[in-house]
DNA sequence: CATCAATTTCAACAAGTGTTGAAATTACAG
DNA sequence: CTGTAATTTCAACACTTGTTGAAATTGATG
């Protein structure tokens, strides 16, 4: 085995942990005590490293989003590099945003399928969606948009943006791996399965996106 | 004034308190003290009608479920019924999905508006996602998804489960109200604006089934 | 060893949690 | 009115919540 980690700090033991709990019951469904006991650590701990709960949600956030919107915001670059001097094909586009997020080789590990389904969570909550989707990810979403203009042009920015909205949900809605897609499929698709996702929603995505905003 | 509403009974006003707060945030996030509170009423009263906490939630989803249940089956059935004996076109299929939920009058309620949100968070929720959806929607979902196999024909049936998971992902984020939109689009998208939303998600939807699905 | 800072635990706080049994109130039929 | 059932409140239960200040432990440096 080459892998050998170390152990982990007891700070980062926290992270994982209050990750995993924030992601299956959500903030408030979550006890500092919950996330102490798992991670084999006094309650007071988590409020020395990190201070208020609230605190802690965020660290968990900020932590694999800096990560993140660095690769994807390469994955961007790239493509839109390798298509000069053209504009870049909405497929293209629609790959480079999706690819680091659903075909990166860390899905495989749980801390990163718990914060998939900790942003499903965050996306879709009335009272964080708003604002802490904003402060993450809407600088690089931003540029992926100003891409998909060049792909599109004459297109008003009221389609893109609702297109936009509704890849932002399908993706979402995936990684919550809530297992309803199983039930409802009978076992056809499993929605654990992150990577089989990836060219069905290529598909999905890249001719709305033409078809939605040609039109218009 | 026509719509001389009779004063809401106290149970009623209870599953509207409940309602809104649970849409706003969360199971855990809501104690019955505080929809107590709201509603003017003892915090027993919530008991003496619905029992434990999870039966007040079980009972203010179950409540509009069946009404929607009820007028999307009616919706199905007609655009089934007007396009024989062919088979119906996958754009009003997507019609008849989408329109009773976005076009219909109670959207400007505050009270469906906060089911919409609650659903939302039903479903991309790792702890209820999976069983309530299932529960409470998805003997009709099947249906329009058997609509869906005869416009479609020769289409697998994974790339179909898959294309309906990516729309109820769009539609329940949409559901959600967030105000992010808003945010990202600098005002131009208001996502509380669901009749605007449809015409959108119907092409984009729509084109998403016709080529996921013809292309597998 | 001694020293100092970083880390971790202990113990306790005031406030809030879901739930329940009994009492009080209301509604309503006779 | 009387009596009976449905509704609503009161009061309390055992337990959990986030947070904090002080004490204990650990780690590194000299």
């Amino acid at each position: 085995m080459q892998t050998q980690e170390p152990p982990l700090s007891r700070r980062d033991t926290i992270l994982d942990v209050a990750e995993a709990l924030f992601a299956r019951h959500g903030y408030d469904g979550v006890t500092l005590r919950s996330i102490a006991r798992e991670a084999g650590v006094d309650v007071a701990l988590a409020n020395y490293h990190f201070g208020r709960k609230l605190n802690l949600f965020d660290a968990v956030l900020m932590r694999r989003a800096e990560i993140l919107n660095k690769t994807r915001e390469e994955d961007l670059q790239r493509c839109l590099a390798s298509a000069l001097p053209d504009p870049p094909s909405v497929e293209n586009i629609i790959r480079a945003y999706l690819r680091p997020l659903l075909m990166a080789p860390h899905i495989h590990d749980a801390g990163w399928r718990n914060y998939y389904a900790l942003i499903a969570y965050v996306n879709n909550s009335t009272q964080w969606g708003g604002k802490l989707m904003t402060q993450f990810f809407d600088p690089l979403v931003e540029k992926f948009i100003a891409a998909l203009r060049l792909a599109l042009p004459d297109t008003g920015d009221e389609s893109l943006y609702w297109c936009y909205h509704f890849l932002s949900g399908a993706l979402t809605l995936t990684f919550a791996q809530t297992g309803r897609l199983d039930l409802l499929s009978g076992g056809v698709c499993r929605s654990e399965d992150l990577e089989a996702s990836y060219e069905h929603m290529v598909a999905f995505v890249t001719a709305g996106f033409e078809t939605a905003c040609r039109s218009k």
